[in-house]
DNA sequence: GAAGATTGAGAGTTCAATCTTC
DNA sequence: GAAGATTGAACTCTCAATCTTC
């Protein structure tokens, strides 16, 4: 007797492939594909635990990054290079952490054309509890054993790992 | 002589979860995390190989779920099912790749409530064209052996692989 | 002139509400 | 009443243009 399996979709899609004859790409595509589905299903848990506490995962970053930097605050523009997106993105998360009282703007003293982002107390009590909820939650379950967690982040950093950088 | 190499952001983002006696959800924390940049990665190198040819990855996603469907045609709510995606979604790529002249939207004649997205020729041969291009400029380029491949593609399958069911 | 940040426009996603058909 | 699809509102991201300061 046997347990009857839903068919992997990605693995149908792989199937396809190789009936069209793109033998050497079907692996890629089943990984790209992969990875997109994993993204949704652990953005979707994290936004879960991050919603009742008024967070998204991209504010969530800009806290952390804030709360582990040395002096608790960084100029807009490393914010962004560090979290690897857009400028606009930053100006975005900021403002509204800025209006939740976590975050606070000031002048950067060093540079007239940069602001420097700075975490408040409050911000920093934040952090510390969605950290816990998203450990809990999320990080603490991925569905791999600790030999195969370190697998993953090893060939996933192999991909990130271009040219001498990471990225 | 050694090549300088710039740290990994998310190494030093574990370091500081152990830091913070995070230990247990430290690795999974670095999953999660270097499976959003990937996500990141892919999903830029994607975008600029299809905004040539005027598809975005998602309605690029329901052209080849179309093209593979034996009759060429699958019920809107299907198609958001098979891509875990929200059915105001689907509207969305479907009017779009209806009003490029890729698919067209019937009734569907089992069930008076459901519309039918079918693909139209020159659905097919922009599939094709747009699968060729991922292929070569970013399926065959994921940066991994062939080992490293399949590897990745079983650890990502078992996060996938919940209840029995592929998501 | 170049760099940092902000603004407004355009595109995509999700959610709640609505409409039709089962 | 429930399911399939659509609509409009709210949010986020990216891009191009702008403004200030180097």
């Amino acid at each position: 007797m046997s347990r009857k399996l839903r068919t992997d979709p990605i693995e149908l899609a792989q199937r396809n492939w190789r009936s069209r004859h793109w033998e050497a790409a079907a692996d890629g595509m089943a990984i790209v594909t992969s990875v997109m589905r994993v993204q949704q299903i652990f953005s979707s848990e994290v936004e879960t635990v991050l919603k009742p506490l008024g967070l998204t995962f991209a504010r969530y970053e800009v806290l952390m990054l804030l709360d582990f930097s040395s002096s608790g605050e960084l100029p807009l523009g490393k914010i962004g290079e560090r979290l690897q997106v857009h400028p606009a993105s930053v100006t975005n998360a900021v403002d509204r952490l800025e209006s939740d009282g976590l975050v606070l703007r000031t002048p950067n003293p060093r540079d007239g054309r940069s602001t420097l982002a700075s975490i408040s107390p409050d911000g920093r009590k934040l952090a510390a509890s969605a950290s816990i909820a998203l450990n809990q939650h999320v990080f603490e379950c991925v569905g791999l054993t600790p030999t195969e967690q370190r697998s993953a982040f090893r060939l996933l950093g192999k991909i990130r790992h271009v040219a001498g950088d990471y990225r």
